[in-house]
RNA sequence: GGAGAGGUAGCGUAGUUGGUCUAACGCGCUCGCCUGGAACGCGAGUAGGGUUCACGCCCUCGUGGGUUCGAAUCCCACCCUCUCCGCCA
């Protein structure tokens, strides 16, 4: 059984054999190719191969001198068949991964399911709230009465929901980075310092586009989109390749600036810098076999756990709901943190298994030890953390009754030592 | 940004008057012979992906279009790399 393609391509590679034949003479090509296009013309493709070939006897007689046209003309409408068959198959397979890629991600069993994110199941808090003998203050109030957070200035720079970090708040920012970054390396993760913007193909490749092409920034000048967050950047790191199953996991780290527009939000968190178009992550991310990938889950969310034990500041786990997965997890984890004073806990890490969903987007693939097929990677991604909700959680716990804030243990090393922050002028 | 040279299988390269290119050769790799064991040498094999129970078929010579019965090869656009110049932290 022969595709009409596969035998379109054989008679015309047949018929460039023909000509440049020197068993035979001109006439005699002449009377096969007539021979040969009476065949195509009746749909037998096998017989034509056969005259072109030589193999279907000797060259009839009384061919008319134009028979080669005539065989070029019956190949051409052959090739137009093909053609216009292969352009229906790409018009409906085109359609189809349009639709497909509007198609979120199916949620792993174990996920609980309801609709709305005030289902999403609370585990037991880790850490006991302070008890405070004075009103905490929340963040919006401490950041400018300490000096290091200027709201006014942020909007006149960039306008709506930005700000700057100023002297103990840039520092603690930084260190809270580089703590992240440390504790990372030292669970196994390679640090990547990748490119704060990408080509629009990676958008697709993470999940992030078609879906949420407006709340990303675009410079389209460039053609390149800001990160919404590194996981864009390292997901479509291995994009079309094949890894070696020793190779997995691989565990990656980066700590980039993320970008987002949050047209969407435009009304909710306007307060402080809970949500903002700029903001500071250090991204874990991993590439692991289908088998693993659970169980990679499990020490993710462990890793991003022990940054807020070491900060020592109450956190809880979240197990998200079906209705709140987003688009691409099959299963996700929140971690929060508390902060006592605006009084809510506070989403600081997100982390999922996107299964294959991302891999087969970026098309990422393994091959199994032993095994000549290669098949998709499990790709699985959290923040550990994300510095403007720390940055909010570290000011909220640990402000005392003057003003001040003491410094967690944990950042001493980063901060020459220095034990609080007070306000100095 | 300007000028020039390039992009071919894991790597390096050949292939431009369009057709038997189903892409040659070298390295590397795999297997075998040889060896006490190796190296050397000799012989055989070896691009990837998709689809199929399988035979097979399809796609890929940077990407996308075009010309043609037929494109690695011709035409157009774009991307990237290298060398030189310009600019620049």
């Amino acid at each position: 059984m022969e595709t009409l393609q596969a035998a379109r391509n054989r008679l015309n590679k047949s018929l460039g054999a023909l000509r440049g034949s020197k068993q035979w003479d001109e006439a005699a090509r002449a009377a096969l190719a007539g021979a040969a296009a009476q065949a195509v013309a009746a749909g037998d493709y096998e017989a034509a191969e056969r005259w072109l070939t030589g193999a279907g006897g000797p060259p009839p007689a009384g061919a008319p001198a134009n028979a080669m046209d005539g065989l070029m003309d019956a190949l051409r409408a052959l090739g137009d068949r093909v053609n216009a068959l292969n352009e229906r198959v790409r018009a409906v397979e085109a359609d189809l991964d349009e639709h497909m890629l509007w198609v979120p991600n199916l949620p792993h069993e174990s996920v609980p399911v309801a609709d709305s994110d005030e289902a999403n199941v609370p585990w037991e808090p880790e850490g006991k709230p302070r008890a405070f003998d004075f009103t905490p203050l929340p963040h919006w109030e401490l950041g400018p009465a300490l000096d290091i957070i200027d709201f006014e200035r942020g909007v006149k720079l960039a306008g709506s929901r930005a700000y700057v970090l100023k002297g103990w708040g840039a520092r603690l920012q930084r260190a809270l980075i580089n703590l992240f970054l440390d504790m990372a390396r030292a669970r196994g993760f390679t640090e990547l310092y990748v490119p704060y913007f990408v080509q629009e193909a990676m958008m697709y490749g993470a999940g992030q586009f078609p879906k949420f092409r407006d709340n990303v920034y675009y410079d389209p000048d460039a053609d390149v989109y800001m990160l919404p967050t590194a996981e864009v950047a390292i997901t479509n790191l291995h994009r079309d390749e094949i890894l070696d199953e020793v190779q997995l996991p691989l565990y990656y780290v980066a700590h980039t600036p993320c970008f987002r527009r949050e047209k969407v939000s435009a009304g909710r968190d306007v307060r402080g810098i809970k949500r903002v178009h700029q903001f500071e992550k250090v991204e874990l991310y991993k590439f692991t076999t289908p088998e693993t990938s659970y169980a990679e889950l499990e020490s993710l969310v462990e890793a991003a756990s022990d940054v807020c034990r070491a900060l020592q500041i109450p956190f809880r786990r979240l197990e998200i709901v079906t209705g709140d997965l987003g688009f691409s997890a099959s299963k996700k984890y929140d971690l929060e943190m508390w902060a006592p004073g605006c009084g809510e806990w506070l989403e600081v890490s997100s982390c999922s298994n996107t299964e294959a969903f991302q891999a087969r987007r970026a098309n990422i693939k393994y091959r199994p030890q032993g095994s000549k097929k290669a098949q998709f990677v499990h790709t699985l991604n959290g923040s550990g953390l994300a510095t403007p909700r720390v940055i909010i959680a570290v000011l909220e716990n640990y402000q005392q009754a003057d003003g001040s804030v003491i410094i967690p243990e944990a950042l001493r090393p980063y901060l020459g030592g220095a034990e609080r922050i007070a306000r100095t002028g």
